[in-house]
RNA sequence: UGGGGUAUAGCCAAGCGGUAAGGCAGCGGGUUUUGAUCCCGUCAUUCCAAGGUUCAAAUCCUUGUACCCCAGCCA
């Protein structure tokens, strides 16, 4: 696809070109900074190609680090899924993979000089107590009896519980602020705890672990990162993250600036609400393709350059937002219509009966892959006696604005013959299953020599030559735009958000699709094949997204 | 009067004292062997509200209002 050519132009960017013609800068480094402690989603894109399009644009640099500081949390194999989804994105980090763990010996050596300099003690006020003290958002906290330990004492503390010589929990490392601070990420805030826990990094050389406050400000720093650019919700913490840079002796100076996270609607986005989708198997996985994450969308058939146009499309701002699913998916049609090769499949087949056309004959048509991208080629498509069609193309009777299939009437079948419907035979429920029609064996590529017009075109399959796939229909998972402000969640799930057609009838070309490799099924929609389900003898096609259907407007009127 | 933030169309979002960009959605029309695509047209006399400054205000000032975030040994 062509992505929006135009450079995005936001707070961040002006920020950024201030800095430079300030000369503040004379390069930029910024860094995507996960906790590796769940799937990235959509709201993560939206940060990583704010970091790695920053990079890009200024020439600059862009890390990716996992920010490993609570190993109870973590998981080798969310860093491996991170990395996996960064690079699909089409983005590349400078150098080797960063983790605030591979500076855990200095994060130690600036806990140590914050000792030293009176600035934190260890604290064995218990969490409860801790809480007490900390006051609340109207009044100011009280100073814990901990706070005037002597530097000598602190050190040797603090070197007990590097040690393991204290429980989880007896004790913390706190910075000494101000426990009357109207930030309440400023009331002598923890920066280590004890966890006797095996990291994912660095095994069991520690017991003790530092705190985000504490670790990511030194972790930019270190890393040489200009602009370190996070959520709204640390607005507050950015005090702290100053007041630990400002209080160590460190020389760089990143700078933390917020935006605002994502919405979507339609979807929940807290790992809360998604874990529970997946542990009550009310979704298939953490990729199953209603799911926001990135490898759901990846599964469902989104490409790198759509989810990447959304990101320049919904912006940056501080605004909290929440944008129309509408948008991202004219960013996946506005792709794939240049891109994917067209198709035919039959969702709900219905037979039609070509009763002037040879009993065994297979006639080889060439079809367009694509309407007006010649560089596309063409395929060949077998046509038949016996062929199916949608069984809603079909209608005994109807007026003039129904453009399909109607008993005594004509229509193109897509690169194909005009055909007309003669007669028609139904189960015993009153369903149609087989229209018997004439074909007008002068109508291939050509209108009808004698000026008749036939203006509709449905999509058909040859019956014998077509082969058999599930097809996987994917609507909204839930059915309010907000279900993350639902009292619960469950009440507001979409229970029709996935249609499996167990028998659908694609043509034989199909055979050769690969997975997430987008096709559209023509007046149907865009798919691609299942990277999980899709085996050798089944195919498995998951729908994308539907195309435009002005037509479902009219009907409804 | 705890603090930190944010208010521009249905949803995003430009705008930075000189007279409201753009995208999505919607609406109307045209082309079309996909009811798709594409093309054309249309869509804020007004920027949360009320005052004020100014020749000129979405932009500056004042006072309000609404919404979001902060009291994890999570990030």
């Amino acid at each position: 696809m062509s992505e929006t050519e135009s450079r995005p132009t936001n707070f961040i960017r002006q920020i950024i070109d201030t800095d430079l013609a300030q000369g503040k800068h004379t390069s930029v480094q910024t860094r995507f900074p996960p906790e590796p402690n769940g799937y990235l989603h959509i709201g993560h894109a939206k940060a990583i190609c704010l970091n790695f399009g920053i990079a890009q644009d200024y020439d600059g640099l862009c890390n990716l680090r996992f920010d490993d500081t609570n190993p109870e949390k973590e998981d080798i194999d969310y860093v491996h899924a991170i990395e996996k989804d960064v690079h699909w994105l089409g983005y590349e980090w400078a150098g080797d993979v960063h983790y605030s763990s591979d500076y855990f010996d200095q994060l130690h050596g600036y806990a140590v000089e914050l000792i030293e300099k009176g600035l934190a003690y260890v604290c064995f006020l218990n969490g409860e107590q801790t809480r007490e003290y900390r006051g609340t958002l109207k009044e100011p906290g009280k100073n814990s009896p901990y706070r005037d330990t002597s530097v000598e004492e602190n050190l040797a503390l603090f070197e007990k519980m590097r040690n393991g010589e204290f429980k989880e929990g007896e004790c913390s490392l706190r910075a000494k602020i101000d426990m009357a601070s109207s930030f309440m990420c400023m009331r002598d805030p923890i920066i280590y705890r004890v966890k006797f826990a095996h990291h994912h990094q660095t095994g069991d050389k520690w017991c003790i672990y530092p705190m985000y406050d504490f670790t990511h400000c030194i972790s930019d720093a270190i890393e040489g990162i200009t602009h370190s650019l996070c959520s709204l919700e640390f607005q507050d913490n950015r005090r702290l993250y100053d007041w630990v840079i400002d209080n160590i002796s460190i020389k760089t100076q990143p700078r933390q600036y917020e935006f605002s996270r994502l919405n979507l609607e339609y979807t929940v986005m807290s790992k809360r609400k998604l874990n529970s989708l997946v542990e009550e198997n009310l979704v298939s996985g953490w990729d199953d393709p209603r799911m926001p994450t990135i490898a759901a969308f990846r599964r469902r058939g989104y490409t790198p350059a759509s989810i990447r146009e959304f990101a320049k499309r919904i912006g940056v701002t501080k605004m909290d937002n929440t944008v129309e699913m509408s948008v991202l998916e004219a960013c996946i049609r506005e792709d794939l219509n240049d891109n994917a090769p067209r198709a035919m499949a039959v969702l709900d087949p219905i037979k039609v009966v070509i009763e002037n056309f040879d009993q065994d004959k297979v006639e080889t048509l060439n079809v367009k892959n694509h309407p007006s991208d010649e560089s596309q080629g063409t395929r060949e498509v077998p046509f038949t006696r016996e062929l199916y069609i949608e069984a809603e193309d079909f209608r005994e009777e109807a007026n003039k604005k129904y453009k399909r299939l109607v008993l005594g009437k004509e229509v193109r079948l897509r690169g194909a013959y005009v055909i007309k419907a003669e007669r028609f035979e139904t189960d015993d429920q009153g369903k149609v299953t087989t229209v018997y029609c004439s074909y007008d064996p002068e109508t291939l590529g050509k209108n009808p020599a004698d000026g008749r017009k036939v203006k509709g075109v449905i999509h058909w399959v040859s019956a014998s030559e077509a082969l058999d796939a599930e097809v996987r229909l994917y609507d909204r998972l839930f059915t309010v735009p907000n279900p993350g402000a639902a009292d619960d969640f469950h009440s507001v799930m979409n229970d029709e958000s996935l249609i499996v057609i167990e028998h659908a009838k694609v043509e034989p070309y199909l055979v050769n699709a690969k997975p997430e490799a987008a096709f559209q099924f023509e007046r149907q929609g865009y798919f691609c094949l299942d990277n999980q389900d899709s085996v050798e003898g089944k195919l498995v096609f998951n729908r994308t997204v539907g195309l435009r259907d002005t037509w479902a407007k009219i009907e409804a009127k």
